[in-house]
DNA sequence: CACATACTTCACAAATGTGTGAAAGATGTG
DNA sequence: CACATCTTTCACACATTTGTGAAGTATGTG
């Protein structure tokens, strides 16, 4: 009963969740799964792991987990002794990995820019414009750059700041009498 | 001759930069559309002039430009006593008001992984995950934004180099002979 | 006010993408 | 070494998306 509940209230999720994925360009079952993986309480998942908690066929997984492992947001391992791989959801840096894939993405517009630069030409108006969003495509690939590497030390900031906040959450709701 | 040449030039060039607008999820004909407008020397067009320029349906343009005002990568005027609104990409932020867009997509990330850490309860590792990944998305959110911002001052600033650059190199050339 | 021009809407044909079932391929077990 | 289990590959049906032609709408012109 309730489990089925959590399962639907679970499954509604990742549907939401892959939903904006898919608008950032990931196919549709690919973004479910690394919804599913990401917020289903396991960390690590067979591909019939997958294919049940998701109810679609053992081929849909396949082909969605290959394009996810390739962009690096599984990974593969294997139990010795066992016959199937596990699919790890590496969540340390997860997203890092995700707007790596991203900078990618970033580094071909600006590669495209420059070679319109190159090819029509700086002195005209239309070269000009193409330059100018080659500048910013490298200065916004800077930023994100930089900003990557600040995410881990910011993010054990933001970890301890929520520890200290529920710490102090918890001993005020047993001791806190003398107002 | 050399104009044929040249616009088979600015079409193959639209077609690399619109292939990768597309891989972020901008559909074909408004990919199109813009790479064209940012790249063609016009600052200006038509609805027929871009239905011309690409070879294209004034259908499919119609679609296309409905798209683009609507993301305000291009703006419609209207001059008086003519019958065709005229498109403009206003280049002055164009780059800034398409990560304007990416933003929005960022915060419905953001959104979503909220609400399921909401659903899910922070306290199991899924949830965990999810907070983390809430966490590292609203860090983005706020790097970006304090990188847009940023960015008039440093693209000048890129400008003023690239205008000091050219303005030695054109003044060495007539007068550098006291190497 | 009929006409010409420019654009938009609509229905459709073609292309593309997506997930399934069936068959084939691995890999460990008795 | 036959078998059982799990996964992958492949062909296909289904759905979605895309851009076109044709018809309709708006707007300025004679």
């Amino acid at each position: 009963m309730t489990e089925d509940d959590d399962r639907m209230v679970l499954l509604r999720f990742v549907e939401r969740f892959a939903l904006v994925l898919r608008e950032s360009g990931m196919p549709p079952m690919p973004a479910r799964v690394l919804a599913y993986a990401l917020a289903d309480d396991a960390d690590r998942y067979t591909a019939g792991d997958l294919a049940r908690g998701l109810d679609v066929s053992p081929a849909a997984i396949s082909g969605a987990v290959r394009l996810l492992v390739s962009l690096r947001l599984l990974s593969r391992e294997r139990e010795p002794g066992t016959r199937s791989d596990l699919y790890v959801l590496d969540d340390r840096d997860l997203w890092s990995r995700f707007m790596g894939t991203e900078l990618a993405t970033l580094e071909r517009f600006e590669e495209a820019a420059a070679s319109g630069v190159e090819v029509l030409g700086a002195h005209r108006p239309g070269g000009r414009r193409l330059a100018e969003t080659r500048d910013f495509l490298a200065f916004l690939r800077e930023e994100l750059t930089a900003a990557l590497a600040r995410w881990p030390a910011e993010r054990d900031r933001r970890a301890a700041a929520r520890a200290a906040e529920s710490s102090r959450a918890t001993a005020r709701r047993p001791a806190g009498q003398k107002g």
